[in-house]
DNA sequence: AGCGATCGTTAAAACGTTTTAACATTTCGA
DNA sequence: TCGAAATGTTAAAACGTTTTAACGATCGCT
């Protein structure tokens, strides 16, 4: 078998950086002092240096720069899943931010289980990475504060920050940094919506105690009624997580009884649960809006489709923040800061006037 | 100050190999051995070891073990974007695959951008990873084998196997994996439902030379026209990319000439198209099917939510066969593997018999 | 008792980079 | 022309693991 001549640059062997420095006549320290750009080398050398690069085609491993200590530059994140708009778009806004400082995303998901969570955490740790930002919230109350406390502090020992995305705040003895929507503010803009159209029978659709992201809503959804002198009514708030199948097992269920609702409007926590509502009312014979109005939370994909009035929230963005949060210099010391980012209606077509 | 008493396993510090073997009297090299689980080693030292990793919270450093020679157990997928449906759900797949198989997944986005799909090939080929996955096309034809050639030898000197989803094969000299679903097969079953409920104008939405999943389900279309004996027609065949606003432009821009549309049906090429494409139906007063029936491709989240019709690939398989695929040994040696995945019809409300 | 096997363990080298401290070389002021 | 300062370069140590080859102890067998 015959060997091609040389294959100089060949592009597809491994090249090292002693390979590289044999290559320009210098010595590894030269080599690696130049890729990084901060000494003045003369021109000379760095030339011949930079062109061994590119004949190699050389790129340096990851690893050995990490164990030599300079941090590796990546974020993770993990979510519940990455089919569900929500989380799609906060990724999205992660891996953008991410890009644009010049760090790689690492991505896990969950599916809801706590197990797996942790796992995804402890997997993370190995990496040595930047930056561990954490989206969804998959336990309530205690139990989240502990196990979010040992995950900051574990991950602080591989030299990780911990960044929460749509959860509660911890305690300030917590190295975490935590950024949120004002959910509160949204549910409120949404109920008021539905209120000054004459509404205040609003069945509200995701009730879910000890979990921020639905116990905030609710508080805005109850604030919202008080402002307006209605009395909430607990038969009004359906119990269930956020996903399509919900809305439109709690609205089936709902109407099951057969006897016209009890209720005009309806408030769901997402606009999945909306989605899900929505096809349980049509198949009930009930048109939206012309017998019952929607609002929606999110203003995520499925919104535009059935032209729903709903909560926009920031999705993107918020990814963005937790990104520039965690590698921030200033986050690093000080207090745990924490971050709260604003909403707003979008009107579209599924809320009528009434009374 | 005074330092809290000795705190054992705080689990906040850094805590080596070293210092787990020092607490359990042994070699750095007994621990390695003992937690990689390859050597039969006394069960009372192996408690010991067990016991003392328990104590410190310690988890290896990935990239100490990485540059000692132990393979990294992670896999990579660059899509054009996270929020895109047919890249979340295939995102979605390896995700799930990876995690099975015990590998971490890195993310790249490119935003459709040649130029950022190169930064991230580059990106992933300093991390020294087992398979890299890129999803959907950027480029066309010469140019686009061009730069995967590229990209697979560059990627096989960091010992990272490339696996193409949703694009062509490469040359046998190549070292890529490819696998797809059948476009043209998907295409040929979507044409022949319309043509069998008497439609015989099938507008097609999508058309977009150079790029094989555009390119098949042309070819599918026209096969089934040709079998049904109808002559197909250029002018029905809109040329677009599959963004949800092209399919609502293309529609647009068709019906605005402002006389009864010379087509009964619309075959989409992908949902997102069908979705646009039935915005501007619907605005410009034509019911879907009553008027116009349309068939959709892909049957991802907006089919359910508009009822259409719509060719069902497998997504998140797609996915985990890229996964499965690219660790599977014995694809490393031998030729080229390619693997194409089969479709089908979903039947919803969006197509009206006629004649 | 003595001798090989067998078993469990370890010292040390290696992986590819960064960085520190030291070493040449040149430049410059006197 | 001399020495000091500035500049450019390097040798070597360090990062935290895995692995190879060698070691000592224990065992069973004659």
């Amino acid at each position: 078998m015959v060997r091609k001549a040389k294959e100089p640059n060949e592009g597809a062997r491994k090249s090292t950086i002693r390979e590289v420095a044999e290559r320009a006549g210098v010595s590894t320290a030269t080599v690696s002092r130049i890729l990084a750009g901060n000494y003045p080398d003369a021109p000379a050398t760095r030339d011949r240096v930079m062109r061994a690069v590119r004949e190699l085609d050389y790129v340096a491993n990851v690893h050995a720069r990490s164990l030599a200590g300079t941090p590796t530059k990546s974020v993770a994140i993990i979510v519940n899943s990455v089919i569900s708009p929500h989380y799609a778009h906060v990724a999205q806004g992660v891996q953008a931010q991410a890009a644009a400082e010049g760090r790689l995303c690492l991505i896990g998901t969950t599916g809801g289980d706590a197990e797996r969570e942790l796992a995804m955490v402890q997997l993370m740790r190995e990496q040595h990475i930047e930056a561990v930002i954490l989206v969804g919230n998959v336990l309530a109350d205690e139990e989240y504060r502990a196990r979010m406390s040992r995950y900051a502090h574990s991950l602080a020992g591989a030299g990780s920050r911990l960044v929460l995305c749509g959860r509660p705040p911890l305690g300030p003895d917590v190295p975490a940094v935590v950024v949120q929507c004002d959910y509160t503010g949204g549910a409120f803009a949404a109920t008021s919506h539905l209120l000054s159209a004459g509404h205040e029978r609003i069945l509200c659709l995701g009730r879910r105690p000890g979990f921020t992201t639905a116990d905030a809503r609710l508080a805005g959804y109850r604030d919202a009624l008080r402002a307006h002198g209605v009395p909430h009514d607990k038969e009004l708030e359906l119990e269930g997580t956020f996903e399509r199948e919900q809305g439109y097992r709690m609205m089936r269920q709902r109407l099951k009884s057969g006897r016209r609702p009890d209720f005009t409007a309806v408030f769901a926590f997402n606009d999945l649960l909306a989605a899900g509502a929505r096809q349980a009312l049509l198949e009930h014979g009930l048109r939206v809006p012309g017998d019952v109005s929607l609002v929606g939370f999110d203003d995520l994909p499925p919104a535009q489709d059935i032209d729903l009035t709903t909560v926009h929230l920031p999705h993107e963005e918020l990814g963005r923040t937790a990104v520039r949060l965690a590698l921030e210099p200033e986050t690093q010391a000080g207090p745990p800061q924490q971050v709260l980012l604003d909403t707003h209606l979008v009107k579209r077509g599924s809320v009528r006037q009434i009374g």
